[in-house]
DNA sequence: CCTACCTCTGTGGTCGGACCACAGGGTAGG
DNA sequence: CCTACCCTGTGGTCCGACCACAGAGGTAGG
């Protein structure tokens, strides 16, 4: 065992027991250090794990935003994790889009058996009027595009579901954003793209579960398709995985 | 820019470039230090969060094993996020049963729908047949009832799909154990699961897609209520059963 | 009396050096 | 040739020190 997998255990015990909660801090590293009996860079070892897992934050100086604040904040963990094994090459580009494919579609089909109120839609209604603007370079539309599917990911009212998406989408930004040079026409494209998430939303504020679902899944088979990133024919920079995916041609 | 994100961004960016891969050593932390000009222990802090990462895998001594081996590792970083959040009360139970039946009814229909030969289908059948022992205890049986769980969800070829399966069946491992007393009769119970399983490969085996997702669905659904885990609202699970299986199944 | 400043204190961030346990490989001895 | 030993390099741990930072509270000035 080594020491640093003390305070790891010890915080989430301390979690899992209620002592310690979200707002809360935790003890002082040197406080801590003598507490478990062992040296402050053991500590410290530990408090950067728990940070890079994005259960605390922490910050110099004084006053109660200092110190190692507990936070709840796993979709920065997620996405780390996600690029670095994307990094690796051992994660398919492929099998990324393909779960983006079956969390938001069955986000925007839950989303809209739910009967939302206009409040709920309107962070996200406010987001496709922000990309209407034609002035936005390709990065800052898809930063707000990325947002927006969040966002509807968020309306289904699972945490761990929109918490996986907005993972997927802030890892895979970057091979987005390098994959623009591939389009034929930028701007037709946006206003494409603009055009469907309109239409996905109307379809989630009205209620209809299957054509949301089925909206969302054109959308995004259609932009990947288009950027050639992956996975209908494109090369996108993975590993070229021999293997016939079934579901990839079935819906078309 | 603190100082062990130099690190990570250095490794992060050796590892795209190919400078680093599966099976290659990182340099000594010493040497490591010295390169990006930081100290040791700032090093030390970025190799903690990468093995945290499942990036890497550190032992002492020397020879090949020894230092900080580049591995692709992604389930324990995903189990350790889960758990930590499951933790803090702000990821509840009842989402990550909910994921589990999206990721698992897909992966039994895809993996229906891929032909599998029985080469593949081996290693859950045979773990099927380990659970068949009578003199199991319910931690054993549950360990390998995850086990086929996470192997099923293998077979549909999705290994980002797959790594997450596998993080959710660990992180709520200890929480499915602790409910094991909410269950009316025990024998009763896995002579049940045992029967699903085999019902459910029998389906993925026979290609019956939409067969293997609803039995996956309900024996998920079901052991849930069994044990009181999390609950379902109010609705019954038969009629909802058939909203789940329509992911991307449309043209069948 | 009020305000502005200024020191004081406690926080994490960083550093260099030291010693330990461990495991492999080269080497001296049988 | 084989065996046992030591040497070397690895991560693991610890100590003690100093820095930058930001709030708190005292203090001097208005």
């Amino acid at each position: 065992m080594k020491n640093y997998e003390l305070v790891l255990h010890q915080v989430e015990a301390d979690l899992a027991a209620g002592r310690l909660r979200i707002g809360g801090r935790l003890p002082g590293e040197r406080v801590l250090a003598e507490q478990l009996g062992i040296s402050r860079p053991s500590v410290r070892e530990a408090v950067r794990v728990l940070e890079a897992m994005g259960v605390v934050r922490t910050a110099t100086g004084s006053g109660p935003e200092a110190g190692a604040v507990i936070v709840a904040e796993p979709v920065s963990p997620l996405t780390a994790v996600l690029r670095l094994h994307l990094a690796t090459n051992h994660l398919p580009m492929a099998d990324v889009v393909q779960t983006r494919l079956l969390l938001e579609s069955w986000s925007a089909r839950e989303a809209a058996e739910r009967d939302l109120g206009a409040g709920e839609l309107k962070v996200a209604a406010e987001l496709l009027d922000r990309m209407d603007d034609a002035g936005l370079s390709p990065e800052e539309f898809h930063l707000l595009d990325a947002e927006f599917h969040v966002a509807l990911s968020g309306l289904a009212g699972n945490v761990l579901i929109a918490a996986v998406m907005a993972s997927l989408r802030s890892a895979i930004h970057g091979y987005v954003l390098a994959a623009v040079p591939n389009l034929l026409d930028w701007e037709a494209t946006a206003m494409g793209l603009r055009a469907e998430h309109r239409a996905i939303l109307a379809a989630v504020r009205g209620g209809e579960a299957e054509r949301a679902a089925d909206l969302v899944t054109a959308h995004i088979r259609g932009f990947y398709q288009a950027a050639q990133l992956a996975p209908f024919g494109g090369e996108g920079g993975a590993a070229e995985a021999d293997d016939d995916r079934r579901a990839d041609d079935q819906v078309e």
